[in-house]
DNA sequence: TTAGGGTTAG
C-alpha cells in the first residue's frame, strides 16, 4: 500500500533469546554440547560465505555462520554477511544478526571497523531502532548513553572516511545539522581526507545554518580537484544546497558549469527553481531538457514540471504535460504522477477533470484519496469532500491527519461541527 | 567488504 516500506522480517529471530537459538536447524553442535566444549565443528570459509551471499537468499549463509555457535564466527565472515544484508536493503536483518551474535556467542565475536561500519549503516537506514535494542543494550553496558549511532562510532577501533560520512550523514537525516557540521570539521582536523560522499552528506547541513557555510564548503570541494567537482552526486547535492538557501544563481552556476549532466542533475535544478517560486525558469529548463534529448526524462522530471504548473496555476501547460505523459507512458501512469495530475487540475480550478482522473486511476493510495478530498474542500465542494471520506474508508483506507485537516476545513466552511467519521 | 543526489496530499 505505502511505497518504500521497510524490509519485513525474513525469519523469526526477533530477539536473541535462547528459544531463538534453539530454533536454528539441527546441527551436531547443540548448545549444551558446545557449552561443555565438546563440539568440534569446522568453520565455514570466507569464500563459502561470500558465494552464498552472492546467490539467492541469505538464509543459507546465515545458517552456515550460526552453526558453530556459541563459538564466535570469525569477524570476516560476520562482516561479509552483515554487508550483504545492508547491500540488499535488509538493515533490520543486519541488526538482528549482530544482536544475536553478541548475545549467543561466547566469547562475543570481535568487531572491527568494518563490522561497526555496516551496523552503523544499518542503524542509519532503519528508523526502527527498537530492533537494534540488543545493539543498544550491548553498548549501554559499555557506559550509558542515548545515541546508538554515536556510541557505535565512538566504539570503533579505527575510523575512516566512510565511518565519518555515515556518522554525520545520520546527524543530517535526524535533523541535527549543527552537529553534522561540527563532525565534518572534526574529520578534517583528524587528518582524514573527505571523499565526494562527504560533501554529498554535509551539504544539506550547510543549507540550514550560517549562510556562509555553503560557500566555505563549496570552496573546499573545489580545492579537492575536478574529480570532486564533476561528481554528479556532488553536483546535485550542491545545487540542492544553494537552492535551499534561496540562492538560485549559485545553484545555476554549478549546474551551468557541469559539462556532462544526468537526469538527476537536471531534475535537481528544475526542482530548485520550483521551490524558489521561479516557475517560468523551471518550465524553460524542462523544455530545454526535453528538446536537448541528451538525457531521458523520468517520473521526477514530470513531478517537478507538474508542480510548477500547479503552483503557477498554468492549466494549459499542465494539460500539455498530461498529454505528453499519456503518449510517453502508454497507459501505465505511476500513482505518484496520477496524484500530481489531480493536484494540478484542482489547483488550476478544474475540479471536474481532477475527479474524473482520480476516479479512473488504476491504483489509488492514501495520498490519492487525501489529494482528492482536499481538492474538493479547497474548491468549496465540501459535501463531495466529506462523501469521499466515507468512500475512502469503505475502500479500506483509514483516515489520517491529512484527511482530518480537510474534514475540519470543510466543517468550518459549512459551520457543521458534527460531521466526520463517527469514530473520531 | 563499507557511505551518496532529484519525489505527489496538508
Amino acid at each position: 500500500m505505502m511505497s518504500g516500506s521497510v524490509a519485513t522480517p525474513r525469519h523469526h529471530l526477533m530477539s536473541p533469546s535462547p528459544r531463538c537459538v534453539a530454533s536454528l536447524p539441527p546441527t551436531p553442535t547443540t548448545n549444551a554440547a558446545a557449552a561443555t566444549g565438546s563440539a568440534k565443528k569446522t568453520q565455514p570459509t570466507a569464500s563459502q560465505v561470500r558465494r552464498l551471499c552472492k546467490q539467492g537468499p541469505l538464509d543459507r549463509a546465515r545458517r552456515l555462520l550460526l552453526e558453530s555457535l556459541p563459538r564466535p564466527p570469525p569477524t570476516l565472515l560476520c562482516n561479509v554477511l552483515l554487508i550483504a544484508y545492508v547491500a540488499r536493503a535488509l538493515p533490520d536483518d543486519a541488526l538482528r544478526l549482530y544482536a544475536l551474535l553478541n548475545h549467543a556467542a561466547r566469547p562475543a565475536p570481535r568487531s572491527d571497523h568494518y563490522t561497526y561500519s555496516s551496523v552503523l549503516t544499518a542503524c542509519a537506514r532503519t528508523r526502527r531502532l527498537r530492533l537494534g535494542r540488543a545493539v543498544h543494550a550491548h553498548l549501554l553496558r559499555r557506559g550509558g548513553g542515548v545515541d546508538v549511532v554515536r556510541r557505535l562510532f565512538d566504539a570503533m577501533p579505527k575510523r575512516n572516511a566512510v565511518s565519518w560520512n555515515t556518522l554525520f550523514g545520520w546527524y543530517v537525516k535526524t535533523g541535527r545539522p549543527r552537529e553534522a557540521l561540527e563532525l565534518f570539521a572534526r574529520m578534517l582536523e583528524d587528518g582524514v581526507r573527505p571523499t565526494p560522499v562527504s560533501f554529498v552528506n554535509v551539504f544539506p547541513a550547510a543549507a540550514n545554518d550560517d549562510p556562509r557555510w555553503p560557500f566555505v564548503l563549496y570552496g573546499l570541494l573545489v580545492k579537492h580537484g575536478t574529480e570532486y567537482v564533476n561528481d554528479l552526486f556532488v553536483v546535485s547535492s550542491a545545487i540542492s544546497m544553494f537552492s535551499e538557501l534561496g540562492d538560485v544563481q549559485s545553484a545555476w552556476r554549478v549546474f551551468e558549469h557541469t559539462a556532462k549532466k544526468n537526469t538527476e542533475v537536471w531534475n535537481t535544478m528544475i526542482t530548485g527553481y520550483v521551490q524558489n517560486g521561479k516557475f517560468i525558469e523551471a518550465i524553460d529548463l524542462f523544455i530545454q531538457m526535453l528538446r536537448s534529448k541528451k538525457v531521458p526524462l523520468d517520473v521526477v522530471t514530470f513531478l517537478s514540471a507538474l508542480t510548477a504548473a500547479s503552483q503557477s496555476q498554468d492549466g494549459r501547460l499542465g494539460q500539455q504535460l498530461h498529454g505528453y505523459l499519456i503518449k510517453g507512458l502508454r497507459g501505465t501512469l505511476p500513482v505518484i504522477l496520477g496524484n500530481a495530475l489531480v493536484v494540478m487540475y484542482s489547483r488550476c480550478g478544474n475540479v471536474q477533470t481532477a475527479f474524473e482522473l482520480f476516479d479512473r486511476l488504476p491504483e489509488k493510495d492514501i495520498v490519492s484519496w487525501n489529494t482528492m478530498i482536499t481538492a474538493f474542500v479547497q474548491n468549496e465542494f465540501d459535501l463531495e469532500g466529506l462523501l469521499l471520506v466515507y468512500q475512502m474508508q469503505k475502500s479500506g483506507f483509514a483516515a489520517d491527519s491529512v484527511t482530518l485537516t480537510a474534514v475540519l476545513s470543510a466543517a468550518s466552511n459549512t459551520g457543521d461541527l458534527q460531521i466526520g467519521p463517527s469514530d473520531w
